[in-house]
DNA sequence: ATCATCGTGCGAGAATTATCGAACGATTTG
DNA sequence: CAAATCGTTCGATAATTCTCGCACGATGAT
């Protein structure tokens, strides 16, 4: 039962606000990290199923990596959630704001 | 009297936030916009004494791109504040948490 | 055991951005 | 008017980042 792929994650206190605001600069993972706010976790395919998988592993990594998501296998998939707690403790109102003035600059989206 | 550079400003509705965070995402435009934000309106050289001009021009105009900043020629040089209600109207605590948070994780930047 | 499926790492190429010197127009000063 | 100063633009180069095909190891199903 223990997963074959194991994770790097930044600890709550080195997340640093360049990394992340660069993580949600990219209109990609800014709807990716808008997915994840809506449901809680969530396959990796679920946030691109159009995209080539080495892209999708790109971007997941960079969020991973600046410590705006959570990854964890399960099984040949991998399921990712919005590391909401921590990025409030640390940031606080930042996520908050970046989802709401999105959600208000880029309402329709549902046609791609 | 009247200014000889005139500068182009997005509307307050154009501001996009994928733009935004780019903007601030850098950690020397994020130091730009923290003194913007203690200090009203500051001389553009202020910003970066020490930084070639053409590369301070980059900065700042990439900021008055994304409208993170308000740019106004006075006489030979030009001076620049932060455009605080637009983007507190526009999305409201994003700018607060991201000053919030960079005090906190970088708070020791006297030196330099 | 065999095979299909999944995510990852690697590599290459394209695209974007950063840095900075040099030339230019505009402005202030002498 | 002449000289000094300022910000901008242009051009070139370096540095990052993005995209994606491919091969690989791991996992689940037959």
């Amino acid at each position: 039962m223990t997963p074959a792929r194991v994770y790097e994650h930044p600890e709550t206190e080195e997340i640093a606000i360049p990394r992340v605001l660069f993580a949600l600069s990219e209109p990609l993972r800014l709807s990716m990290v808008r997915m994840l706010a809506e449901h809680g976790e969530v396959d990796s395919v679920e946030l691109g199923p159009d995209l080539p998988r080495s892209t999708l592993t790109h971007h997941t990594s960079l969020l991973r990596e600046s410590g705006v998501v959570f990854v964890r296998a399960e099984g040949r998939k991998c399921l990712i959630r919005l590391r909401r707690d921590d990025l409030d403790a640390r940031f606080p109102g930042l996520i908050g704001a970046v989802l709401d003035g999105y959600q208000e600059a880029a309402p329709a989206r549902e046609d791609a």
